[in-house]
Formats: structure tokens, sequence, C-alpha cells
DNA sequence: GTTGGCATGTAACCGGTTACATGATTTT
DNA sequence: AAAATCATGTAACCGGTTACATGCCAAC
């Protein structure tokens, strides 16, 4: 069902778009909330078309398919976002390890809190980096007049505050951990 | 692959359990780092044992088996532990929902963040009541003699962390709409 | 003419969810 | 005797990943 969503709302925000212009979308506006390759993408569309939420608007060279969304898929698009109530998944690798780390000898789990750390802090510093140019963006865009584009400002401002606290999280059960030692 | 190491994990921290045992404990104390029904932790415990990294040690009522931690599998427990680098792998249904509030109007939009707001508060909640039980139970542990069970301290510390972040964002969020509105 | 990017698809597989299915023991 | 809980399993399905497969067009 996400996928979909997805792709209804890369659809709604960027306007028309084919496959291919959409997988690489994934990569870069939304991969750091949802992920998805061309081999899910294609077949997907393909659906979508098929239950009439978007229509092949032309085709191109090389068979590119140009798709648009359609009255139908904004209007499933507009229900999910107001009316699906926010799920908290939980199934996180990291935290799993985290919950594991009292297991570890005390050096051991430092080492681990230690990597823990410096990837939370890497990708705090990459958010930042994108928010950065996304924000020259949007200076640049009302200096000329157009309206800047603010799709996915909330979404990595969320993903910087828990990147953020994940490096404090760490760092203080460092800490913690040689207290008790 | 994460399935194997929960279990081993909680083989490894409360000793001997049938499958029934670890799917409560899924439920109770696992339950928000990682999630695992009955229906896929029996057969991964068969393919398990098969791979020896739990033995069966004993046959009870009702068909119950007890399984215990080998050799074997605290070894591929502490290895995954301090080799696996913790990887963030960011598919959020809320952190997609949040990317495209955006596409709604303002007041449409604060609905939305309101109700994310208060889903962040209750898990807020009922993490932290989690907390308490967990620190009365070690400090009677404590008075007692007998070592506290630290086993998942740092994850719970995290997910209260993340989920106190969590409901900040969303309260900032909605002052920036009105802001802009 | 070869490399690299554009562009689309399919198939096998794996992990996880939901539903189906069964039966023993304990509690009321 | 009935209901609740203990206890284990299987099967169908679904979403996502990896790998396979094909071919066009532009640039060097």
């Amino acid at each position: 069902m996400s996928l979909r969503i997805a792709l209804l709302g890369l659809l709604a925000a960027s306007g028309p778009a084919s496959g291919y212009d959409l997988t690489k979308k994934f990569e870069t506006s939304l991969a750091y909330v949802w992920q998805a390759g061309h081999s899910q993408i294609y077949p997907e569309l393909a659906k979508m078309a098929a239950d009439g939420l978007v229509s092949v608007e032309a085709e191109g060279t090389r068979g590119r398919k140009t798709y648009t969304i359609t009255p139908e898929g904004e209007a499933e698009l507009h229900q999910w976002m107001v009316e699906r109530d926010p799920v908290v998944p939980l199934r996180s690798e990291s935290a799993l390890q985290a919950f594991m780390v009292p297991l570890l000898e005390p050096d051991e789990a430092i080492a681990v809190l230690e990597r823990m750390r410096a990837g939370s802090q890497a990708r705090l510093a990459q958010l930042e980096a994108l928010r950065e140019t996304k924000t020259a963006a949007a200076r640049l865009a009302e200096a000329e007049g157009r309206h800047p584009d603010a799709f996915g400002r909330y979404a990595l401002d969320l993903g910087i505050r828990h990147a953020r606290t994940a490096v404090e999280w760490a760092s203080d059960s460092i800490a913690d951990i040689r207290r008790r030692t």
C-alpha cells in the first residue's frame, strides 16, 4: 500500500513522470523515508494504471511511458494522508542491537555503542547537508518570485532530530557504562 | 537473520524456554524493537536446532519443547553483536506521511500532525510506564542482593528519547505551519 | 564502435502476516 | 461440562530484494 502512496505523492508533488524518473526520485528525495527499486516500481505503476489511479499520458522514445496522477489517484492519496493513523512499526535492527548491548562485556559494549554513535553522526551530517542545499534552493526560488518546494521539509527535520537524538543517546549510554564499571 | 538473533538473545538473557514462552517474550519485553508471531517462531526454532544453534533440552507435557542456546548459538550471537554495523533502515510509514504533509491544506496538515503528536505522546507515556516498572524491579533486586536485569535498558531509553523527539517535532511543525499562514 | 546512461521489464527467493487447524490441560 | 489457556504446527499470500534479461540512443 505504502509504495502506491509514495508514488502518488511524487506524481502529485512533481507532476508527470516515468517509472525511471520515479525510481531516481526515490533515490534522491525520498530515500530516507521510503525505498523502492525499479523492479518494484514498474509492476506497481502498471497495477495502479489498471486501477485507474494513474494514467499513461504519453509514450516517448525508448518505450518511455509518462504517468500522470488521475483524480481518483489524488482522492486515494488525500484519503490516506488524512485518515491513516500513524503507526510506529518498530522493527529496527539497530534497536535490537541496542536491546542486547547489556549481554556484552563493558569494553565490547562501548565499542558497539561507539560505532552506533559514529553511524548516527554521519547520518546527521548527511541530512544536515541535504537541508542546506534545500534551504539555499528555497531562498533562490523566493528571490525569483517562485514559491519554494516545501515537499519533504518536515520529514527532513524529523530525520535530523532523530539522528541527533541517537547521537546523544549513544554518548550518554557509553558514559553510563563507564560509570558502572 | 534478525529473528534468529532476537531468539538467541532471549535464550541467552533469560535461559531455556519453549517456542510458546519466546512468543510471549516477544510481546512483552521485545515488542518495541522487534515483533514476531508464533507462526514465524516455531519453524525458525526448528531450523536453528538443525543448524546447531539451539538444542531441545527437554520435552514436557502437551508436546512442550524447551530450547537452550548452544555454544555455537552463543558464538553466532556474539559475532552479530560485535561485527554487525548498525544499519538505519528507514522505511517508515509515519515518515512518509510527514514527508507529504506539505501537500495538504494548512488546516488538514495541522490535523494530521496533531494526530501524530498524540500518537507519539501515548507511546512516550507507555514506554515511561514500562521503565517505571523496570526500575522498581531493579531496586527490589538490588535490595535483595540479586543483580538486576539490565537486558533492554538502553533500547528502552532510546525508544523514550525518540518518542519525546517526535512529540517535540510535531508541536514545532504545527507552530511552523501556523506561522506561515 | 564501444562505453555509458536511458528505459523497461521478469523471476526466484526470502521474511513476515493472516488464517487455518488441532489437541491437551486447567479453571470455573 | 464449558471456557480459557497452553502449546504446536502448516499454508496461502504479500511486499520487498537480488539477479537476470533486453534493447535504444548519445557521446566519445
